[in-house]
RNA sequence: GGGGCUGUAGCUCAGUUGGUUAGAGUGCCGGUCUGUCACACCGGAGGUCGCGGGUUCGAGUCCCGUCAGCCCCGCCA
C-alpha cells in the first residue's frame, strides 16, 4: 500500500488507490501526496511521461479525491530527499492516474500541517468519516483493534469462554438510569438496555460455563464526562469455584499481555494490593495515583492542643489535621500557593493551609502560628526538611479526603512529581455498603450480590456500614479502570443482605427473582470482574477524552451530530408502540 | 439540576472605550512557476458576527433569554 513504499521497493511497479492528501502545483511538475490507511506517498507528475490531458487532470485533482495511480517506484533525487517522511526517500512516478471519485472541498481538513489547529470537536463529529481520516484517529482505532485482539487472544489461552448476552433486558431499578425500549407487541411494557451483563453473568456461571468473558457494549443514560460515554465497552468476566486471587491472576496476565502486545512495555505482576482503608488514609483516595510519591500523615496528636484555632478546632469536633509534605515546593510562588484554596475547594474543603520550611523555621500560611515544638513535631512526622511545602487540610475525613487527594494530584503536576510509568493497584476490602446522604439508610457500595468478609458477618444487621466487601477495583495511573467481587452464592446469606438493604422476599422476588431462583439449583462459589476498554485504550493512545478512541462518540449532551440522534418519532409510530407523548 | 469557558468568512482566529467601510492566516477561484513536500509569488470572490429580544442616536462589543460545543460538580449499584 501507499505508505508502505521503502526504498527496497524502488524499481518496482505499483498501484495504489487512495485518497488526495495534497496536491503541489509546480506549474510544470505537479506533486500528490496519495494516503491510504498505511500513510502518504508521493506521486510526482512529470510531463515528460504524462500527456498533457493527464497532466491537466492531476493539476485538477483537490483534496480528498479518490483516485488510482499506476506507475514506478523511484528513488528521489538526493536534494529532494524527505527525511520527514516515512515514505520520503521515494516517490511514484506516475504513468496513468484514474480518479475513482470526486470530492467536494472538505468542510474541514484531513491533511492537517504543522501549525494548523484542529477543527472544532463539533465539526469533527459532524463530519466524521473525514475526521476519522487522519492519521492520529486512524491510528487510535487501529490500537483499540489490537488491545481487543490480545484480549481475546489471551482469553482464549486461559480457556475463558466468550458467551453473548441480551440487549434488550429487564429494566432494574438500581444503580443507573436505563436506556428504555418500547415493545411493540406487549404495549406499555418496555425493555431496557444493559448497564452491564451483570446477572447473565452470574447466570452463567450457575449454567457451569466456570470462565466466561465477553467484550459487551453497555449503556447507561447519565451525564456525560470527558471519560464517560452512555455507551461503553466492557471487558466482562466471571469465574466460578475461585477467589480474589484467580480473577486478579487472570486481569493480571491480560493487562500484562495487552501492554506488552501494543505498547512493548514491561509491567510487573503481581499487581500492588490495598485495602481501601489503607488507600484513604495514605492517600485520600480509592483511586491513587501512585506515580506521586507523597503519602498522607496524620497530624492530630500534635497539633490538638495548639493554639492555632482551626487545628485544634477541628480535633476537638471530632475530625483529623493531616497533610503531606512536597519536596521542594518552598519555591513555588505566592500565585501557586493561592491557587490551593482553589483547588482544595473544589474538593470541597474550605480551604487549603499550608507553609514554607527553611533553616530558621516556616515562612507564610499557617506555620508562624505554630508553637517551636508543635512545628518539630509536625516537621519530624512528616521527615520535611528545608525547602519543603507542608500542604494541610483540618476537619472531618469525608471532606478531607477529597481536597488532600486533589492538592496531592494537583501539586504533583505542578511540581513534576508524576513519574513515568505504569503503576496498576488492586484496591480491595472496599465497605459492603455506603450511607446515603437523603436517608442515611445503607446502599450498596458495588451492588447487592457483592460477598463480604465473613469476618464481619456478625455486624452486618448492627453495625452494616463497617462490614468489609469482597469487591475490589483496579486503578492505573490514578484512574479507575474496573472493578468486581467474589459475589454471594448462598441464598440465606443473599437473604439477609438485601434485608439490611429493606428489600424484602416480595420485592427481591420482582426485581431480581430470576437470579435468586438460578441460585436455588445449585449456584457455584463465583466472581469476576469488568474492566472498561475505553478508558485501556484511551491511556495507551495517551488520549485526554474517550471520543478519540470511539469511531462515532456521542457529545456532552448524549448526541450523535453526525447521523442526528436522537431524533423525533411520527405519532403514528408512537402510536403503534402505545405511547403519548405529555 | 448547578457552575465555568467558547460561538465572527468553508476552517483556525483577531476585533480597543459602544462609533461610521468587520480584519488576518489558511482553504476556495483565476494567473505565473520543472524538485516541491503546510510549495512559492500575484490577483479575486467569500460575512444572518449562533439565534431571539432589550438598552442606545448607534451593538460583533452592554443587558436578558435561548441553542450548540467543551470542562467540572451532582449523577454514574
Amino acid at each position: 500500500m501507499a505508505g508502505e513504499l521503502r526504498a527496497e521497493h524502488v524499481g518496482t511497479r505499483v498501484r495504489l488507490a487512495g485518497w488526495v492528501h495534497r496536491r503541489r502545483d509546480l506549474g510544470g511538475l505537479v506533486f500528490i501526496g496519495l494516503r491510504d490507511r498505511k500513510g502518504v506517498v508521493q506521486v510526482s507528475c512529470d510531463p515528460d511521461v504524462l500527456s498533457e490531458a493527464a497532466m491537466e487532470g492531476a493539476r485538477r485533482l483537490g483534496s480528498e479525491v479518490v483516485v488510482a495511480v499506476e506507475g514506478e517506484v523511484v528513488a528521489r533525487p538526493p536534494e529532494a530527499v524527505n527525511p520527514d517522511m516515512e515514505t520520503g526517500a521515494i516517490e511514484v512516478k506516475a504513468e496513468a492516474i484514474a480518479q475513482l471519485a470526486p470530492a467536494e472541498t472538505p468542510p474541514i481538513l484531513v491533511a492537517y500541517g504543522a501549525d494548523e489547529e484542529l477543527s472544532s470537536e463539533e465539526l469533527r463529529l459532524r463530519y466524521r468519516f473525514l475526521d476519522l481520516r487522519r492519521p492520529e484517529m486512524q491510528r487510535n482505532l487501529v490500537l483499540r483493534h489490537r488491545i481487543f485482539q490480545s484480549i481475546r487472544r489471551t482469553l482464549d489461552e486461559l480457556e475463558f469462554i466468550d458467551v453473548e448476552t441480551p440487549m434488550l433486558t429487564r429494566p432494574t431499578p438500581e444503580g443507573a438510569r436505563d436506556y428504555l425500549v418500547p415493545s411493540r407487541v406487549s404495549p406499555g411494557e418496555f425493555y431496557a438496555l444493559p448497564q452491564s451483563p451483570q446477572l447473565y453473568k452470574q447466570i452463567l456461571m450457575v449454567a457451569g460455563f466456570d470462565r466466561y468473558f465477553q467484550i459487551a457494549r453497555c449503556l447507561r443514560d447519565e451525564d456525560l464526562r470527558a471519560d464517560r460515554q452512555p455507551e461503553f465497552t466492557q471487558l466482562d468476566l466471571e469465574m466460578s469455584f475461585v477467589s480474589e486471587e484467580d480473577v486478579w491472576t487472570a486481569i493480571e496476565t491480560v493487562m500484562v499481555a495487552v501492554w506488552r502486545d501494543v505498547a512493548g512495555r514491561t509491567v510487573e505482576q503481581p499487581f500492588l494490593r490495598m485495602p481501601f482503608r489503607d488507600a484513604m488514609e495514605r492517600y485520600g483516595c480509592d483511586k491513587p495515583d501512585l506515580r506521586i510519591a507523597w503519602e498522607l500523615r496524620d497530624l492530630s496528636e500534635v497539633l490538638r492542643e495548639s493554639e492555632f484555632r482551626i487545628f485544634r478546632g477541628a480535633v476537638e469536633s471530632g475530625g483529623r489535621v493531616r497533610g503531606f509534605r512536597v519536596p521542594g515546593g518552598a519555591q513555588l510562588s505566592r500565585k501557586a500557593l493561592d491557587e490551593l484554596d482553589k483547588v482544595a475547594q473544589s474538593g470541597g474543603a474550605p480551604g487549603a493551609l499550608w507553609t514554607k520550611l527553611s533553616g530558621s523555621g516556616a515562612q507564610g500560611g499557617f506555620g508562624p502560628k505554630l508553637a517551636e515544638p508543635e512545628l518539630a513535631a509536625v516537621r519530624e512526622r512528616l521527615e520535611a526538611l528545608d525547602g519543603d511545602l507542608i500542604v494541610v487540610i483540618a476537619g472531618a475525613d469525608d471532606l478531607a479526603n477529597p481536597a488532600l487527594d486533589a492538592l496531592r494530584r494537583h501539586l504533583g503536576s505542578v511540581m513534576g512529581a508524576v513519574e513515568e510509568g505504569d503503576r496498576f493497584l488492586w484496591v480491595t476490602e472496599f465497605p459492603l455498603f455506603e450511607r446515603e446522604p437523603e436517608s442515611d439508610d445503607p446502599v450498596p457500595s458495588h451492588h447487592p450480590f457483592t460477598g463480604l468478609n465473613l469476618e464481619d458477618l456478625d455486624k452486618l444487621e448492627h453495625d452494616p456500614l463497617s462490614v468489609r466487601s469482597r469487591a475490589y477495583d483496579l486503578v492505573y495511573n490514578g484512574s479507575e479502570l474496573g472493578s468486581g467481587s467474589i459475589r454471594i452464592n448462598e441464598p440465606n446469606l443473599q437473604r439477609r443482605v438485601l434485608a439490611v438493604l429493606g428489600i424484602g422476599p416480595e420485592e427481591a422476588q420482582r426485581k431480581f427473582g430470576f437470579l435468586l431462583e438460578a441460585f436455588k439449583y445449585g449456584a457455584p462459589p463465583h466472581g469476576g470482574f469488568a474492566i472498561g476498554l475505553d478508558r485501556v485504550v484511551m491511556h495507551l493512545a495517551g488520549a485526554s477524552s474517550l471520543r478519540e478512541v470511539i469511531a462515532f462518540p456521542k457529545t456532552t449532551a448524549a448526541r450523535a451530530l453526525m447521523e442526528g440522534a436522537p431524533a423525533p418519532m411520527a405519532d403514528k409510530d408512537l402510536k403503534e408502540l402505545g405511547i403519548k407523548l405529555s
